[in-house]
DNA sequence: CGGTTTCATGGAAATTGGTCTATATATTGT
DNA sequence: ACAATATATAGACCAATTTCCATGAAACCG
């Protein structure tokens, strides 16, 4: 590991210092997850449009962006759910879906963490 | 649309103001492939260690971190590679990876939108 | 209570994704 | 040029994802 071919490297790059991982193999695991929810488009819109006016919203708002069966959006908002991004509770026969904030500002650390570069 | 049921909920909550996405649909389709990169243990840990040191890493250094075939590897490395977050440069047998800070300075916007919460 | 509305669940079909083995391409050193 | 090393590509196989249709469960209204 860390070998160059001879030429022209020498005191050039000083290549890869001891690189070992920040996030360990749980942490790791969780956060592969939350980014796995919300890497589809249709989710991403989902939480677009959620997070707008506080951080709720009605499930009755929800369909009319979408070209989509009803089933369809129900499976990735349970996506969502499942990974921790947003909770619903019952209001009526809707439901009121919430931004979980603190989870996103984790996100957010994770991708601080990867553009800090060490520094 | 915005309809409650006509109890408990007159002056509560007032549900859903006028929600429409802040992403247009070609920047919810980008972000959308940006994260279904990072959305994977192998290539969030293949960020995690080449944003180390400056942001840049020797493919040599790689290897050794996984239980993976080179092809596996490679497989993901391209597909960061296609998802922009990562540039790579041949530096003689070898290549130095470099993590595409602005994008992911950007993908760190759009979490931000998304935990704004409107405010 | 019975009908209506809303969301969730189950199952199937098509697509995409992840990993391997085998092979190809490119660079280096003799 | 030849052999050795490093990365990329191709093909195959199994797993996971996405979408739909059909149906179920829960809440509301008359």
């Amino acid at each position: 590991m860390t070998n160059f071919p001879l030429i022209e490297i020498a005191a050039s790059e000083a290549c890869c210092p001891a690189v070992a991982p920040r996030l360990g193999d749980a942490e790791t695991e969780h956060f592969a997850n939350v980014f796995r929810a919300i890497s589809h488009p249709v989710r991403l819109r989902l939480l677009d449009l959620i997070s707008q006016g506080g951080g709720r919203l009605c499930s009755c708002d929800i369909e009319a962006h979408f070209d989509l069966t009803q089933p369809t959006i129900s499976h990735h908002l349970k996506t969502l759910r499942d990974a921790g991004l947003l909770q619903a509770e019952p209001r009526g026969v809707y439901i009121m879906y919430e931004i979980n904030r603190p989870l996103l500002a984790s996100v957010q650390g994770i991708l601080m963490l990867l553009n800090n570069s060490g520094r």
